[in-house]
This record gives structure tokens, sequence and C-alpha cells, in this order.
DNA sequence: ACAGGATTTAGAATCATTCTAAATTTATTA
DNA sequence: TAATAAATTTAGAATGATTCTAAATCCTGT
């Protein structure tokens, strides 16, 4: 664990997190400014490899990264693009119940329209 | 609906297809070999919009697409990188309940080891 | 202190995807 | 059917996230 991974990792963990390789540079930059965007990215693989973080994919161009304390579910507002998190009871037991063995790791992203989205549209209508 | 994006869309119900978009290509050419690439890109961004087709994302460099028949997650082997469907009973109606609205679609996607990878490995370990 | 192995660095290279602008096709309206 | 508008297609250039490279640096164990 180098003063580099530690930093990375620092801020993946930083609160509400869901940053984009190089939002995670930018921030690394402010505790280590010689730190370099290969290093950021080697050090993303090796947090993930050792499940001290998550990487989600898909809803953009980039890959963003959370901390992996509690596994969650992931949404995607369709209309302002936010991220938010969310629960699934006892989901990894669900899948592996239904897969038949054991599961490294799973992803589960959905797309809706957030509550503030949601209202925003309702309130235009009304208008 | 040109003829491009219908040749684009039976490449990806052809046979369990998991085609990243040069794997598209490729194919939609043998159908018509003026196709260009940026016509397929197009068409599977508009085939995935009327929810005609399905985005996977993550795995590998380039996303890949199936037929939305059915909702259905994907299980990647993390041995031989191999990918299937599986399915999750009445999973859109689990999400709306826990999120409590509306979905768009979802994406669900297990890492774990394939029984014939797992079995592979036994026969090494007693070997 | 020294050897060996892993990590870091800057910048070049790669490669999936998007953009561009002109040409063509399809749909609409008269 | 002719005329016009709107959408789609095309080839190739541009973009941009990520990976690669090769040299320099940093640990670790002896």
């Amino acid at each position: 664990m180098t003063k580099q991974r530690e930093a990375v990792l620092r801020v993946v963990r930083s609160e509400k997190c869901h940053y984009t390789a190089e939002e995670i540079f930018e921030r690394a930059k402010e505790i280590l400014p010689e730190i370099s965007r290969a290093t950021v990215y080697n050090n993303l693989h090796a947090l993930e490899r050792d499940k001290l973080i998550r990487r989600i994919t898909g809803e953009d161009a980039s890959d963003r990264y959370d901390s992996a304390f509690i596994p969650h579910g992931h949404l995607y507002c369709t209309e302002c693009h936010s991220i938010s998190d969310f629960n699934v009871p006892d989901f990894a037991l669900t899948l592996s119940g239904i897969i038949g063995g054991e599961i490294d790791s799973y992803e589960l992203k959905v797309r809706y329209i957030c509550p503030a989205c949601s209202e925003s549209r309702a309130t235009e209508k009304r208008a």
C-alpha cells in the first residue's frame, strides 16, 4: 500500500463518491501533487481487484468508482443523470441461490426518473 | 426502419448474440456490404432507445448487445470470459417495489466461475 | 549498503465511439 | 406526381478514456 494507492483510496472513500478516473486524478493531486494519471488507473485496478473499491460501468463514456463497503445497486436518472445508491436486501444470497454456486461480485443498475425530475415534470404539466 | 437498421437488428437477434459493435458491423456487412460503421453505431443507439435491443456494458473495453425479448441478467465467467444469460423471476417488479416508482430498465451482471471452469479447476487439483 | 521486484512517472499509442459535412433516401404536402 | 423537408447514410477525421512503454524511483529482505 503505497502513499499513492492510499491517496486514491481516500478519494474514492470520500463522501458519496461516484467519481470518474479523471475526477479521482484531480482530487488525488490535491493530496499528492506529483501523482500521475497512469498511477491512478493502476491503483484503481489494484483496489478493484482487492475489492476495496467497486467499478460502476456504463452510463457515461467513462467508468466511475465507489467504495465497496456494502454491496448495493445504482439508480440513474435518465433526465438529470444523477446517480444514487439503493439496497436490495440479501441480494447476493438470492443470486447465488438462482445461479447455484458462489458469486464473485455483482453489478445492478436501474434507469428511472428520480423523484426531483418526476416532480418538476408534473409541475410543468400543471402550468 | 431502413434496410440498414433491419440488418443490424437481424444480426443482434441472431442466435445467442452478445456481440460487440465491431462484430455486428462485420456481420451486417455480409448482409449489406456497403454499410458503414457509423450507421451500425447510429442504429444500435436507435434500437436501444426503442428498446428493441439491449446494451450490455462493462466487462470488456467495448459494449455488447443482445435482443431484448425477455429482461434477464448476465453471467460473466472470470476465468474464460464467457457470457451467458440468466433470469431473476419478477425482478423488474421487485425493483419498482423497492424504489417506489416506475423503472425504465435495469442491467444486472454477475461475475462468477462458470461450471465448466469450476470443473476443470477441480480436476487440476485432483491431478 | 545492495540486489530484486514492484511501483511510479510522463508521454506516446491504442482503440472504441462520436462527430462532420456532403450525399442519399424516405416522408410529407401540394 | 412534383417539390420540399426531414431523417439517414457514408467515409473519414476527431475525440477521449484507457493502456502501454521505458526509464526512474521506491520498498523489502539480506
